[in-house]
DNA sequence: TTGAAATACATTGAACCGCAAGGTATATTG
DNA sequence: CAATATACCTTGCGGTTCAATGTATTTCAA
């Protein structure tokens, strides 16, 4: 019952969410993630390299996600997209996390008990 | 990265959340609540005994939460209601729950990076 | 030119939390 | 009288996020 410090206290599965996501849109290295995910919440969502790495080589072994080295100016980076099997896995977690919210959007707007007209 | 069997894996925090909000619209127990979540939800979400019971001793710790023993029909129930300091940790729930919702259908839905127009 | 900051990868330990499984006891119903 | 429903509870496991730390290179300002 602590209360956290960067994020709030909802996010288990939203990285993999939102890296699978990122990276269907485009090909990125792990730390471009980090400041994607920055940038495009409006730092509403901090999530850390502690994070985003572990996330990447757990998908990658899944076969969610393939990776390339690549060189720019210097630096290697390690480039991942998503298979097609990550794809897949992306349409069933973003499904699941619409269904969830809206479960959750009855309960806290909701007056209505379940229970039909009788 | 192992899924899950009955709930998904955005479960973080949620259990909290609902049972705050349905306990703040009326006094409830904790059997009770373990069916309203799934009645409400359209078993969308199921949140066992094993989840609502630790949730409701911490959260009377916390001070978010009193309770009272009440005898019906020869049951011997332990009703929970929702504190002052508990209706303002709902409120601050439910707000982060809002912004964390937020931010993500920005990421799901967006083609837009947040680069502003220069 | 030297040092700080940014870039880019990674691992580790701790903390937390949801979940299944199991345990106790009473009341109801077939 | 036995099975089911009600009503409470605890424990251990597993998974995940997070902060902290580490390494190495490049860029940029003082």
């Amino acid at each position: 019952m602590k209360v956290r410090g960067t994020n709030p206290n909802f996010m288990n599965g939203v990285p993999e969410l939102l890296i699978l996501q990122l990276l269907q849109q485009e090909e990125m290295y792990g730390y471009e993630i980090v400041q994607a995910i920055r940038e495009r919440t409006d730092a509403a969502i901090a999530i850390g390299e502690g994070v985003v790495y572990p996330v990447l080589h757990g998908l990658e072994q899944d076969g969610a996600l393939r990776s390339r080295r690549k060189t720019v100016n210097g630096r290697s980076r390690i480039y991942y997209s998503v298979t097609a099997a990550g794809s897949r896995r992306l349409a069933h977690l973003s499904q699941t996390w619409k269904n969830l919210t809206t479960a959750i959007q009855t309960v806290l707007t909701g007056g209505q008990r379940g229970k039909a007209i009788s």
